[in-house]
DNA sequence: TATATTAATTGACACTGTCAATTGACATTG
DNA sequence: CAATGTCAATTGACAGTGTCAATTAATATA
């Protein structure tokens, strides 16, 4: 048809395909999510997929590298406005569990193992690293403030571990409904907020339980 | 062939063609797990896996519960010989990172959403059920002996929700190496125990990070 | 206006899940 | 013991999928 594509037109020709797919997965689940059919939808034929991405691994791989985008997006609105350390936490955390409700497969596509093996894209890793220096950022200014036990890049990864265990394991359908779902998330901030152990005795329960740390 | 298949042999066949499933997933993918494939290597004919199971789908719901079946008596044998209130819960901890990094696939595939928003099978609640029974009862010791700051029940869940996250996010690729594994491991380890809320000034940050808890 | 270039389509193939139609071995019965 | 009915198991068949080679068609350049 045309000679020579623009890289601007290619970006958005792929950025519209990635965009539509999403849409199919969102609404009718993974099974749903057919080249032929997302080619058809987008009002082009059948392999014109392919001129975009090399495989549907490929598609899926710009799937996981657009949703973590929409997750950093998401986090800069969240975060407008917002001075205080801990709420700017919460506030991250809550658009997180939000954002994970909202696209329950986009969620799960990104959390998954496609490529066997195959370390992260350059683009992914770019992508995740973005969005680990957003979700630091208050981490370190809490940090600075003295406010917490443990460093911001560390405290990063067991806070980031724990909701997605949360969202994971609630999808499986292993935790219960809609209030066992709030009833763990508070356990769950409660006991990283504070910990398992009871106040009184802390430090000897702390010899017995993890004579290794500290 | 045979006329009227005791109930005996059908389960027996069924738990064939199920441990080979397991097999084919564990050693090369989801994507190698087909129905044909499993049929031929089990030395049976392309259908006869539908005698059996309703579905492909039917298929890994049994897998399912192969696996959390697994896992109990993992557990089982983990327990055996132990006392310690302690000892029990970690090797309770330390079998299910154990059985997740030798059966990824298989980990995967137990808590991935297959039925759309279908609830549990009897079965699959059934083995769940006592899956939890099991891994609870080391906390519950330790509750009654004071040694806990929340009943087990909640904190079996917080746990479970915590080392799944870390397993999975793992998977994922998201955490970085060996190393980097163990020791986020660790952390998390830690602030579960003790909190992410240094111990001087708990109880004052305690009114700042959580004036709604306690 | 003719040609070269390249985006896009079509044709084709192997493979999958699935089920209807068919086969064939055994238990029962006359 | 022979005929028959009953199921387990196989085969045939079909729609749908990912994928790529061969083909078409549109446009920038000469």
């Amino acid at each position: 048809m045309a000679k020579e594509l623009t890289q601007d037109q290619i970006v958005e020709k792929r950025a519209s395909l990635i965009a539509h797919a999403i849409t199919i997965l969102d609404s009718e689940g993974p099974d749903a999510l057919t080249l032929r059919r997302l080619a058809v939808e987008a009002g082009v034929s059948r392999s014109t997929p392919y001129l975009y991405f090399k495989d549907k691994a490929a598609l899926k791989d710009a799937m996981q590298v657009e949703g973590f985008i929409m997750l950093t997006s998401a986090y800069k609105k969240a975060l407008e406005g917002l001075t205080h350390n801990r709420m700017r936490m919460k506030s991250l955390g809550d658009t997180y569990v939000a954002f994970a409700l909202a696209h329950p497969e986009l969620y799960e596509l990104i959390f998954l193992t496609k490529s066997r093996r195959a370390p992260m894209s350059d683009n992914l890793a770019k992508v995740v690293d973005a969005y680990c220096v957003l979700t630091e950022e208050p981490m370190q200014a809490a940090w600075d403030a003295g406010e917490l036990s443990m460093e911001p890049e560390r405290l990063n990864k067991v806070l980031w571990v724990s909701l997605h265990g949360l969202l994971s394991l609630n999808r499986a359908g292993v935790i219960g409904g809609q209030s066992d779902f709030e009833a763990l998330r508070a356990d769950l901030g409660k006991i990283l907020c504070f910990g398992f152990l009871p106040d009184d005795g802390r430090q000897e329960l702390k010899t017995i339980y993890a004579p290794d740390l500290d």
